[in-house]
DNA sequence: CTCCTATCGTAAGCATGCGCACTATTATGA
DNA sequence: TCATAATAGTGCGCATGCTTACGATAGGAG
């Protein structure tokens, strides 16, 4: 393969076009001191609080050790608190410290800003275009990720107030390998 | 922002995008034993062999700490070897071992079925529209960057006659910030 | 109620990816 | 020529992302 071939290849593009979007996210965000993991922790708790963290996790298709990290990092900084959930003892139940829902209402505007560079050397069909072309790839490759993603809904969006993510209880029969996990709930 | 409004966000599809590809070629790749990274330097290599480590980093676009680690590893495993260059003593001229080149050879196939599969939710117009779209953000956005890509020519591909790779040169001379772009505050 | 299994959090460890800093070396310019 | 700046390689450290493994716990089947 010639490197020129290599450099067309979508898993080469996409590997660089993730680094220069995590890239201009940190740029945009150093006086808030977020990464976009962070800010995505954060983003779903607003929306979610007392959330857990393996379902923390699945809404931002993070490894649940990935995530438990970045909260911990959080909570020594003060913006995110853990405890253990009321109804369970193997949960924990996260949510934003009064701190952490400001320091998020001031990453905002960075955010934003990080979004519209992004998109800035794209016209507006061709924006439309990205957006469509990866959702279809990540929904038609959603068994090949490792970490499942279970998005949650908004609360402010339109729900549908039945069916909780239509996660069928098919409780895997134990007949396959240990590797339900990945086949799992979706 | 709500949730639904996250998950649009170019950069958390981005993200998810490059999390399925690098899964998939990790899938494809497991009887070879290499990640897309290992992989994207011995395919450099076997168009430049003797490439110093620091070219082959910005060839990638890979932080050259990231590059030296990945050669690391693969020397390890007899795969490149690294030696000092003849004409300086601080530049390491690295050349792929035979083991290194059959390894590659027997990772093409499943390199080119993780290429296919990772295109297959796609129509054909919208593989065409995702390079373009990507390489348009890229060179777009390529000043946002950490690490440098400074394309190699392929030895197989038209290449003018002079001019051996004069072009990180002329990164290095970039005037617009003041500082270099790596040197740059997060 | 009592096992059996799935799940939650967590530790340990490997691979990327990046920044900072230091040394050795090369290139540059006064 | 000689002082200074730029560069290559490397160590150290932080943050992601994922795997495997393990103890504790919840829920379901009998």
């Amino acid at each position: 393969m010639t490197l020129n071939d290599l450099y067309q290849r979508p898993g080469f593009l996409l590997r660089r076009t993730h680094q220069i979007s995590a890239a201009v996210f940190e740029n945009a965000c150093v006086s808030v001191g977020l990464t976009p993991a962070q800010y995505g922790v954060l983003t779903v708790l607003a929306n979610e609080p007392g959330l857990d963290q393996t379902r923390l996790a699945r809404a931002l298709a993070f490894d649940k050790v990935t995530v438990m990290r970045v909260c911990k990092g959080l909570e020594e900084r003060g913006l995110i608190e853990r405890r253990m959930a009321e109804h369970s003892r193997r949960q924990m139940a996260v949510v934003l410290t009064p701190a952490g829902k400001k320091l998020l209402q001031q990453a905002r505007g960075p955010a934003e800003q990080a979004y519209q560079r992004l998109l800035s050397p794209l016209t507006l069909t061709q924006r439309l275009q990205l957006i469509e072309i990866l959702e279809t790839l990540t929904e038609g490759l959603a068994d090949e990720a490792r970490a499942p993603f279970v998005p949650l809904r908004s609360p402010t969006a339109t729900e549908p107030p039945a069916q909780p993510t239509a996660a069928p209880k098919a409780r895997a029969m134990r007949t396959n390998t240990g590797q339900a996990s990945k086949t799992q709930p979706r």
